[in-house]
DNA sequence: CTGTAGACTGCAGTCGACA
DNA sequence: TTGTCGACTGCAGTCTACA
């Protein structure tokens, strides 16, 4: 049988890290450019917070993608496996 | 010159309404399905309060539409216009 | 059918410091 | 570079009730 779907929350942060490493950011630029604390950019990361949508469109304009990309990737981390 | 880009709150509240009466859903029964309460779906979609990612997933699966399908409504409605 | 209102609980999000 | 901890503020989300 195919896997569990995986709590969004803990997908989105698994989604984020690899868009945040692909583009070649540490969490404190991201923070930066996103405007947010780095400490809570790591809770995200490891799934301990769940973001609303204003921080979702600004991580996405940090990392120059769309919020939806965010969200699609999002979605293979919790559906594919 | 382009519009100012609209508050991703007030964005998303347009296009879960949107979305919502082009389902044929009351809010009664888009609450119901996405297990969450009639008045917070109307409070989001007047842009009272913004949802977590959690309740976007909820929403969208109530909806039968990807969470990312809400979000390319959502950036419609902050950018095309 | 939808908006609103007041009061409430838990968590989103901040801040500073240290491993 | 990232995780964690404690303490804090504001808001996400609930509940009940009424226009």
């Amino acid at each position: 049988m195919l896997g569990e779907s995986l709590d969004p929350k803990i997908a989105f942060g698994k989604a984020l890290r690899r868009l945040r490493k692909q583009a070649g950011f540490t969490q404190e630029q991201l923070a930066l450019e996103a405007d947010i604390r780095r400490t809570y950019v790591s809770l995200i990361e490891l799934g301990q917070n769940q973001p609303t949508i204003t921080v979702i469109f600004r991580l996405a304009k940090a990392l120059r993608c769309l919020p939806s990309d965010l969200i699609i990737e999002t979605e293979k981390e919790c559906w594919l496996q």
